[in-house]
DNA sequence: CGCTCAGTTGACAAAAATCAAAGGCGGTGG
DNA sequence: CCACCGCCTTTGATTTTTGTCAACTGAGCG
């Protein structure tokens, strides 16, 4: 079917994702029920595509293991990097409202997701209020990550916009169980550009801007944040000094 | 309870936004469920919020008449605006993750909301599958609307985005009955600078660029569009010209 | 009638984009 | 195994865009 994937199936009582991407707290009979949201997984591997602009919607996608980014692209070639996905987190929500999905989501690793058709997510919601409640959060959750990536396009200069992507990104790897201060990037200069709303070459400018200050360590795509409090102030700065 | 608002109680059946807030093709008996989720009505004066950053979230509202603006702050004093919402438009979705608001939401003439208690919707919609995709639709809806805001925060230009933004507001604005051509702005020019991401003089000259060029007329808060053809070129130019 | 606030405009400064060149890393094929 | 190629990245010089600061205008309101 898809060439630079395959299929196979499995559940999610005893996944080791299962507190980042389902509700707590539910009954053996509830997990029960929710274990048949996930139809099969499917692998695809770095370049290829989950799915993309225009394809019919038919499934939500938890990501199991790999990275992700999801852009929206308009016909005269301008492109925009939406977000950047992890392990545990759900895309896919953008192809609810048109039946269609509005933006592609492609694999920057080697990645493996669960395909949770919508509606058995629907069929299930209307059971297991747990999950209902869970699928709203995770839809308002997106929308709240939207506004920051707004507040960041609005109102930050590129070193903030930069610091505050690092400060992000480290966060999510550390509640993954990564280091709080070491991290790779899994992007080129120019997809965190597209991110950030800034050229590759700003990019590259501010992540050297960085290092002569002493604050991160950057070699290629490894990157070492040695002064997490002067990102910070960064991000917060909205401009008091220089 | 609060001062710039009063409350009393009404239905959804014949309300005139119906097709606009509500899923099309209910039984009577469905309808009549979904007369059950709105609680109350609200009026706001202008000026007047409807929820803030930081309190509980209870309810999601539709709004009846007029017109709001929703915005997030941060401690260092930056804020953006992250839309502007008129009838038939939901607002509070920010609010579901974390069981408070997460943003403010500003009316910015005399409006008037249907207060649509949270719980009541999450129950009802395990009853109506229309409603519970409804609501589905319309979260995922604004996850997309804000995807169009990041590609315009991220890649356009001034003129670009101030185009793109007239386009989108005529055309909602069209859609409700009103002309295409011209309409009243309810925000200022510095709130439209905060949604776009530019100061609130660039909003200023890129409106009197636009004046010089034939392309609108404006006054004060009343504005003409005389060529929409030439703003839609402007919107996906990607810089070809000048 | 004078005040305040929104909006406009100009001159200048700052930030980021653009254009250009060169270095480095990884992968491929001889 | 090494050389070459392509792509990612860095850095410099310059231009463009937008922000900043300041002055001024005009509308609406008490």
């Amino acid at each position: 079917m898809q060439d630079a994937s395959s299929t196979f199936r499995v559940a999610c009582s005893n996944c080791n994702l299962r507190e980042l991407c389902l509700p707590v707290g539910l009954s053996s009979e509830q997990m029960e029920r929710v274990d048949d949201v996930v139809a099969v997984r499917r692998k695809i591997k770095r370049g290829g595509m989950l799915f993309r602009n225009g394809e019919a919607f038919t499934s939500l996608y938890a990501i199991r293991t790999g990275f992700f980014k999801t852009c929206v692209a308009t016909e005269d070639g301008r492109d925009q990097v939406t977000g950047f996905q992890m392990a545990g987190e759900i895309i896919g929500l953008d192809g609810i409202v048109n039946d269609h999905h509005s933006c592609d989501a492609v694999a920057l690793e080697d990645a493996e997701v669960c395909v949770m058709p919508f509606d058995r997510i629907e069929e299930i919601s209307r059971e297991v209020t747990a999950l209902q409640h869970h699928v709203h959060k995770i839809m308002s959750r997106e929308i709240v990550r939207e506004h920051g990536v707004m507040l960041l396009l609005g109102s930050m200069r590129a070193e903030e916009r930069l610091a505050a992507f690092l400060l992000n990104l480290v966060q999510r790897l550390h509640a993954r169980g990564f280091s709080q201060s070491e991290l790779v990037l899994r992007m080129t200069r120019e997809e965190i550009g597209s991110y950030l709303g800034l050229k590759l070459e700003t990019v590259s400018r501010t992540f050297s801007k960085f290092v002569e200050e002493g604050i991160v360590e950057v070699k290629q795509r490894h990157v070492r944040i040695q002064d997490p409090e002067a990102l910070k102030r960064i991000v917060n700065s909205q401009q008091e000094f220089r």
